[in-house]
DNA sequence: CAGATCTTATTGACACTGTCAATATATCTC
DNA sequence: GAGATATATTGACAGTGTCAATAAGATCTG
């Protein structure tokens, strides 16, 4: 039974302590093919080869297992939205009011929920999720104050909150992912406008904030 | 062990079909509670007094007696905003765009799901609930229809699909709900009119909708 | 190199869950 | 009252999270 050769066996778990990744692997697969709920720690474990205790090693419990499966995803996430961000126009220093970066903003956010159903989901799942985890906390606290810099940077007109604004816009992208991934809303263009029913959402919220709006 | 007289004794039980209802109204007394993780069948009939399979007669599977739950809760809601409705002023036939019924739609929304969180969040568990049943279906999409219908009462500006202004009403409201109640908002007030974040929010939404926004 | 220590994995158990099958007990109808 | 129907009970099974005891490996120490 024993291999007398010291390199490794080419088995399963790859040697080191490359248990913890393969697990949030395991997870992450588990969660885009069938949900939360089939993310166990029986199954993890099972699709990973080892026994059913061995991730107790490594996740004290299952929540703590979501806890940081859901911190990589608000990472990704926050990727992905910074990408957006620097793929949009700077704003305009003199000419006023741009609302492309805030667009920018709202639609990465509507497109990484509708793409990513199960790992949107599972970010605001606070019943499986450790809401006191600091990675956690801090992603998505970093991810607000990064839409709060961006609101705060264009001249909103007097009587406008920022932050009323900010809450509002991200309520609004929130809203309307967790409405469709409930199956409640379904993907229509605005009638006006012929743009995906969430852009014109947007873009109607964003105009709101100028100074002025102009008609057509 | 044989009681032979015929009078029900008084037992928890009432006698005749009442478990069902009984079972219902553990359910909810549950929920408030613990939330939908702690509303098990077993748990809802010790609380009933009877044995852990006899909810078996009156509810398929938990995923049944949880939909019969929430549509009971969904009926509630919608009185809940109905009543809201009766009670705001009617439209000024004339004078053209009154938002306040609106407000008031969108208000009792928040209101409500602020006001019971845990009653809320089951209305779109869909991974909980049996989104075919047709009680849950026809109470959820009347709610919907009747924002529509206030909705398409107002003379909007061109260029508005109402449709999307609707979808975008709820989905601000939504998501404004789902955050707070997923600890994400605080609790604050605008900072330039002084009222709760969420009339502003709401206030500011709706303002955009009119065919000219008023300037203070 | 040998021994001790720390990390990691396994096995087995417990309580809890939903769900099914077989059984018993009401209640209603004729 | 007798049969039929609705309802409740008991007991079992597989699945879950989690804990305790054990075993094996790696790593550090001398």
């Amino acid at each position: 039974m024993k291999n007398p050769a010291p390199s490794p066996p080419p088995e399963k778990p790859a040697r080191k302590g490359a248990l913890r990744p393969a697990l949030l692997a395991a997870a992450r697969t588990l969660l885009d093919r069938e949900g939360a709920d089939a993310v166990t720690i029986r199954a993890v474990a099972r699709a990973c080869g080892v026994s059913h205790a061995a991730p107790a090693n490594h996740f004290a419990d299952r929540r703590s297992l979501l806890t940081a499966l859901a911190a990589e995803l608000f990472a990704d996430l926050a990727e992905t939205m910074e990408n957006a961000l620097a793929g949009a126009p700077q704003n305009p220093a003199n000419k006023g009011f741009g609302t492309a970066r805030l667009t920018a903003f709202g639609e990465a956010l509507v497109a990484y929920g509708l793409a990513h159903p199960e790992r949107y989901r599972l970010l605001w799942r606070r019943d499986l999720l450790d809401g006191e985890d600091a990675a956690l906390q801090g992603t998505m606290d970093r991810l607000y104050a990064r839409l709060l810099e961006e609101l705060s940077a264009l001249p909103l007109p007097a009587g406008k909150d920022p932050e009323t604004a900010a809450v509002g816009l991200w309520s609004l992208c929130h809203g309307y992912i967790s409405m469709r991934l409930d199956g409640n809303f379904i993907a229509r263009r605005d009638k006006e406008s012929g743009a995906p029913r969430h852009s014109a959402m947007i873009a109607n919220y964003l105009a709101a904030l100028a100074p002025q709006a102009h008609p057509a």
